[in-house]
DNA sequence: CTTAACCATTGACATTTTCAACGAATAGCG
DNA sequence: CGCTATTCGTTGAAAATGTCAATGGTTAAG
């Protein structure tokens, strides 16, 4: 098994450039680098990062409307539209009309949701610990605190 | 002057949501909120984060060719060539054929791309504090550590 | 009851990503 | 030296994503 060579070999000298400190940059690099390798191991099952969130929000406790879904996943209406026309028809998630409000629609997981998302919870966690494997534990919950008072 | 507000709240009872904990999901709602902060103030410059990041590496001490930022900047080829294209037309760069290579071209710094990318830095340092303004000093150092540790 | 606001959805459009193919130039090897 | 394979920047097409206005159905406010 060989390592697959790191694209960004050889260019160690870059390390101290200005632009290796400016958070923007680092977020995206590791957010890009992170989740392409999260929608490779999720590829098995179909599935992308945006899917996985939605399903995981729809297996949670909370039951929630697309309005919400989109407003915490920063994401556009339509798009959770897409998403959601792509789950439902994989028997994943059900749209109940809100019997409070008939306007809103409700996402709730099926059987087979809950199934799929365990799965894809594995193969998450699998990615995650790969992406942060250059961290020590410890390091990795602080990463997350981090973020979590960041993006929030 | 009233406060934006949050286009998530109200959803405080999502905090605790298993998503929440998902590193991937964290940096990529980070991310996106802190470059799209970002983009808005370079807007004035007519600049976005891609150009500041190239522009930032050809400002800097080592001198690239096109190649070599697209592996850092983990862009396709392609995508150089368009904000290259975006730069140069600015006159805040120059496509200078590698004499020991005439196949790569290396990007150089104009005095107009110096004084560009001194102002675009300003604003994204103004971006970044507010983007960071939850953490305190030494969480936004810590933060950087570890995302720079994750990101190469 | 009427008007304004909200929700999910659709469709159009811009931006970004991804990929294949090309000419020019170099490297490796006989 | 000559031939072949590889690399570089570039172009163009296709797919994915993001952004935004408009719609029908529904609710809220007066």
């Amino acid at each position: 098994m060989t390592t697959p060579t790191d694209p960004s070999a050889g260019l160690e000298r870059l390390l101290e450039a200005e632009l290796t400190t400016e958070p923007v940059f680092l977020m995206a690099r590791a957010a890009s680098t992170g989740s392409s390798a999260a929608n490779k191991k999720l590829a098995q099952l179909e599935l992308k990062v945006r899917h996985y969130s939605v399903l995981a929000l729809a297996c949670g406790e909370e039951r929630l409307t697309q309005r919400e879904l989109s407003q915490f996943l920063v994401l556009d209406p339509s798009q959770i539209v897409a998403i959601l026309d792509d789950l439902e028809r994989r028997g994943a998630v059900e749209r109940r009309t809100d019997p409070r409000d008939r306007r809103s629609k409700i996402i709730a997981p099926t059987a087979a949701g809950r199934k799929l998302y365990a799965q894809a919870r594995t193969l998450v966690e699998n990615s995650t610990a790969e992406s942060l494997s250059p961290l020590s534990p410890a390091e990795r919950d602080e990463l997350s605190r981090l973020l979590k008072k960041v993006a929030f």
